[in-house]
DNA sequence: GTGTTTGCAAAGTGTTTGCAATTTA
DNA sequence: TAAATTGCAAACACTTTGCAAACAC
């Protein structure tokens, strides 16, 4: 049972975390930030973190929400799922296969299963679930030269 | 070197597979079908596929195309890669890790790495491209009892 | 002061919906 | 002819853009 308590972080750390990755500390920048970077593990959605900011009672555009958590990515300190958000993409290939995902442009390549070999130990499915399929994509940057 | 040769499905093929999929072969379907069905592995998006068939000099109004696809989908023909086209999700955990989706929801866990045991011989990487990461998804569905 | 960031509203994508007309079985 | 499917246009949801005002350094 894990217990609901909020980990606490303050402005120091929060500012301190955004000018090391060479962000400025505005103010929606820090408040964003205490949302964020206080160490718990979270997915989250621009729409629900504006939810979220609201709640404290302050307010910062719903543009502002996408622009911070874009700079927060480019800078490191999140990171985008995936290619959520991508147009719905439907494979073809049904039989279990892996895929390279190149990030810049969302295209994906089948990765030949011969070249893979995955040992899983299975992880513990959540009560109530089964396992439909695993997906295992590896995402692809250009190399630097 | 793959060759490029288009694989060759007749009509009747492509008629018995909607059919024994449990879908009804109309004059849409069928075109459909002879893009998607040749056993070519694809990644494909509504508008791509929307393209193949203005291509092909035939229409299919492209609500259609989505209409299909889904229902392709539903009926085990393709299926629909990852959260492509949920909302963007961005995760604050930076650390390797891997995710628990619940299809349905397309909400997200994270998969306590302890409980994974993963060996990968690393696929070969394609020239110029250096992986980012990998990313494991296991797709969790409502165990049907 | 200079360059960066924000807020707002408008525009842009990709996708779904509603419904009459058509098609399939 | 009954039920399923299609086409079309309108509605939607999510995200980005453009630009003037505000802010950080």
């Amino acid at each position: 049972m894990k217990s609901q308590e909020t980990p606490i972080v303050d402005e120091k750390y929060v500012v301190q975390r955004l000018r090391d990755a060479g962000l400025r500390p505005t103010r929606q920048r820090v408040l964003i930030g205490h949302l964020l970077l206080d160490g718990r593990n979270r997915h989250i959605v621009a729409e629900q973190l504006y939810d979220e900011v609201q709640a404290t009672g302050r307010n910062i555009a719903l543009a502002t929400v996408y622009n911070c958590l874009h700079k927060f990515t480019d800078a490191g300190l999140l990171r985008q799922i995936n290619n959520s958000g991508e147009a719905v993409l439907f494979d073809t290939n049904l039989a279990a296969h892996y895929h390279f995902l190149e990030v810049e442009t969302g295209k994906m390549k089948d990765i030949d299963p011969s070249d893979v070999n995955l040992k899983i130990k299975y992880p513990v499915i959540p009560e109530g679930f089964e396992a439909e399929s695993i997906e295992l994509t590896v995402r692809l940057r250009r190399a630097i030269r």
